[in-house]
DNA sequence: GAATTCATGTAACTTGTTACATGATTTA
DNA sequence: TAAATCATGTAACAAGTTACATGAATTC
């Protein structure tokens, strides 16, 4: 449900194509929803065929055609109904995490390195993230100076995640260093 | 990958049912990882058919009978090689976060009774886990202080997670409240 | 007497991932 | 000339969710 709507959301913002819807999420909502290409294609297709899309083909010249894709008028009711739901709650799937409760086997070495490993990840999206907040091109397409706000709010969520995670990890590993030595 | 191992994980500390992994799951690593009642079951049953695991009848008096589940060698085997294997990425999936991006349109008492709504559920959410400090249920099966000490961290880790979503809301609120004013 | 806990399982469905296929154009 | 970007799509598979079914025992 959520993708669907979140498709809605951004053909809200403005008509375009799969291509570009993809790559809008990587580097808009990114930080908190993550989609692949057939994921996109395949929701549009299933979108138009319960008519809350519309596309048209535009000629690219030279680059292949894309087909636009634009909210019909079902399709925005469909996002006011719903933007009125309760949301669900998050539930987080942390691959690291579940090693991390089952590593007591491995050397402290390799555990250290595990969680460095991690670290040094999280820096690096640490710095994309921070990076949009002065390069605003997402905020390009909001439509009122409030909506601007949220989408800083939400690119501050990301870097409020990778904090917190970055802050855990050197607890964590000072504890299992403490505990080696 | 990650569902299998950690079962491999729990069966690993001591061999159970699969209804009792479910608690262990919920009450344990619920706060960075998520299942289903009839996931632990198709995933006990295709690991049995591996022959990762082994399974026996226990007469249950009264009570339904159960399976008892415990590793075999290629169970220990493949175990010890998801640990030594690199960590997958951490993908967020945050359906409030995608609401709030998309939700300029709701007005700002709908938004706020949204953050407000989510802010509640996390404080519970926080209350549990911090229980899990004090009654130490799951340290039990801890096979060593080391292993105790990492489950310990595992438990703070959802804490932080709490503490860090808590933190966002009530700088969002914030924002948007002057925003309105 | 109703709900919850114990305990297993299946079926249908939705969502997410990986890999493949095509093909021109632009950049390194 | 190799790779990346633009742009669409399909097929197969893996993982996650919801709903159903059974049935005794216990707790409210």
């Amino acid at each position: 449900m959520s993708l669907r709507a979140a498709i809605l959301g951004f053909l809200d913002l403005n008509e375009t194509s799969g291509y570009l819807l993809r790559k809008r999420f990587e580097d808009s909502v990114g930080s908190f929803w993550s989609v692949t290409q057939s994921q996109i294609y395949r929701e549009l297709h299933a979108l138009e065929a319960d008519g809350l899309v519309a596309s048209r083909i535009e000629e690219g010249d030279g680059k292949p055609n894309s087909k636009i894709y634009g909210l019909t008028k079902d399709g925005r009711a469909a996002l006011a109904e719903w933007l009125s739901e309760p949301v669900e709650p998050v539930q987080l799937r942390h691959p690291m995490m579940l090693k991390f409760v089952f590593a007591s086997s491995l050397p402290q070495k390799e555990l250290d390195a595990m969680l460095a490993h991690y670290a040094e990840a999280l820096k690096q999206q640490r710095e994309t993230y921070a990076a949009r907040l002065s390069a605003r091109q997402i905020f390009d397409l909001a439509r009122s100076k409030r909506e601007g706000k949220m989408w800083r709010l939400a690119v501050e969520h990301g870097l409020a995640w990778c904090d917190a995670e970055l802050a855990w990890i050197a607890k964590a590993r000072a504890a299992l260093r403490r505990d080696a030595a």
